[in-house]
DNA sequence: TCTGGGGTCCTAGGACCC
DNA sequence: TCTGGGGTCCTAGGACCC
């Protein structure tokens, strides 16, 4: 048996834990830059407020209804997220962390009520860290994801649905969207629509063949788990990641190259860090720039450019130079830009380097630089040390206008209790 | 004024090898 | 009339997830 924890609305749940008074009432969280909405609190579900919708569009609105309005603050998300899976983890020697707001267990070889059990759950995540919580049992990972959304959906669920008799399975499939199941899209939606297929269920009654052809052994693996039958494993190391994206708008249009150069240098910065968290590095790398692609009416230019690195690294300064390199080819002036990143692939593990009879890098020497500046950082805070090249100034920095503070992570930001 | 930022997996087709 | 059989690697595109 497999559980699927899901915190609800979890950016907006994070954001009250800290501030009680906005309890029972609309909040939601911006994207980067305060852009789109990308959270809402129940309140906010039920004034009609879309997922994706540009903050822009509704600011009035938002205003008129008295909704509560948060820039997203990854630190104190991340810092949540943790602590609830540390909480779940004392529930299961198997825990999969699934995404920053998601974990799945496995309950196999438990003797106990599920039900009670999931209440268990909800309750301890609920008093230990704040964060309601929706749980669904079931004996597949895609049959616990149809719990748990019937969980949190059907009134009087409490956020709690167990599917363990395959007659429960069989009733709540016959009802249950097909493009609501995990693994169904917008476009395989449409597909199986057009075949008149619109639950769960319309869709177990398809032949393996046809699904196999049209939606690949991934569709055919869905359907398999819809069948009772367990397919998808628990992942309970995350594996290394095969390609690392660091990118951002700007907060304002840049048309100058320097600070897109010191905003690049800090997205490959950032890149680098995220290699070595996970102990590889990068054989190739790639920059892009573009401009604002809604202001239809000013030129446009979008431009990238992949460049092979002579041995793979995750030297944050062998990473810049690259990257400072690749930016001063592919930037034209005259332009309003947006938006830029740095993507870096081919990463290998740091232990199995293929070096390079030319190479004129001393990598013991930067791997000890590398070491002591994340050591400097993880104590003092991000960029305490940083390379020149990313800049003072970082006029291009993110627009958060209604940033919260960081409660649990910044010694400042840490509540008061008056007496 | 203003529109997010990350990832994964699978398949088909072409180029190439023996 | 008729033209083998077995592979790998790479890329682009399309689907999906949070």
């Amino acid at each position: 048996m497999f559980a699927l924890v899901d915190c609800n609305n979890f950016y907006a749940s994070c954001e009250r834990v800290f501030r009680p008074d906005l309890n029972g009432r609309p909040v939601v969280v911006l994207s980067n830059n305060d852009g789109c909405i990308i959270a809402r609190s129940n309140e906010a579900k039920e004034l009609g407020i879309k997922m994706g919708e540009p903050a822009f569009k509704i600011a009035d609105f938002l205003t008129e209804k008295q909704v509560t309005v948060f820039s997203s603050n990854y630190v104190l998300y991340g810092d949540l997220s943790h602590r609830v899976m540390n909480t779940l983890g004392r529930f299961t020697p198997e825990l999969e962390v699934y995404s920053i707001d998601e974990a799945f267990l496995n309950l196999t070889g438990l003797t106990v009520d599920w039900e009670e059990y999931a209440r268990i759950i909800r309750q301890t995540v609920g008093r230990q860290v704040g964060i309601p919580v929706s749980v669904g049992i079931a004996p597949t990972k895609v049959l616990a994801k149809v719990a748990n959304h019937r969980g949190k959906k059907i009134p009087g669920q409490n956020g709690i649905c167990v599917l363990d008799t395959p007659r429960k399975i069989g009733e709540a499939l016959e009802t249950f969207e097909v493009g609501e199941v995990w693994g169904i899209g917008r476009q395989y939606r449409k597909l199986l629509n057009s075949i008149n297929v619109y639950t769960a269920g319309d869709f177990l009654q398809l032949d393996d063949d046809w699904v196999r052809r049209k939606m690949t052994v991934v569709g055919l693996r869905v359907k398999k788990e819809l069948a009772g039958i367990s397919c998808l494993e628990l992942e309970l190391i995350p594996p290394a990641k095969k390609v690392i994206c660091t990118s951002r708008s700007f907060g304002h249009d840049q048309t100058a190259l320097e600070p897109i150069e010191e905003a690049v240098a800090t997205y490959a910065a950032r890149c680098a860090e995220k290699l070595r968290r996970q102990q590889s590095c990068a054989g190739m790398l790639m920059v892009f720039l573009h401009t604002n692609s809604f202001k239809e009416d000013e030129p446009q230019y979008a431009k990238n450019l992949v460049c092979k690195l002579p041995v793979p690294t995750n030297s944050t300064i062998e990473l810049i130079h690259y990257t400072s390199a690749a930016l001063r080819a592919i930037y034209k002036k005259g332009y309003r830009y947006k938006k830029a990143g740095v993507i870096v692939m081919e990463i290998v593990p740091e232990d199995r380097i293929q070096g390079s009879l030319f190479d004129c890098v001393d990598r013991e020497k930067q791997a000890t630089v590398m070491r002591k500046l994340d050591e400097i950082n993880g104590k003092y805070g991000r960029d305490t040390l940083k390379v020149a090249a990313q800049g003072l100034g970082q006029k291009w920095k993110l627009r958060q206008e209604k940033l919260s503070p960081c409660y649990t992570t910044r010694w400042q930001d840490i509540i008061k209790v008056r007496v």
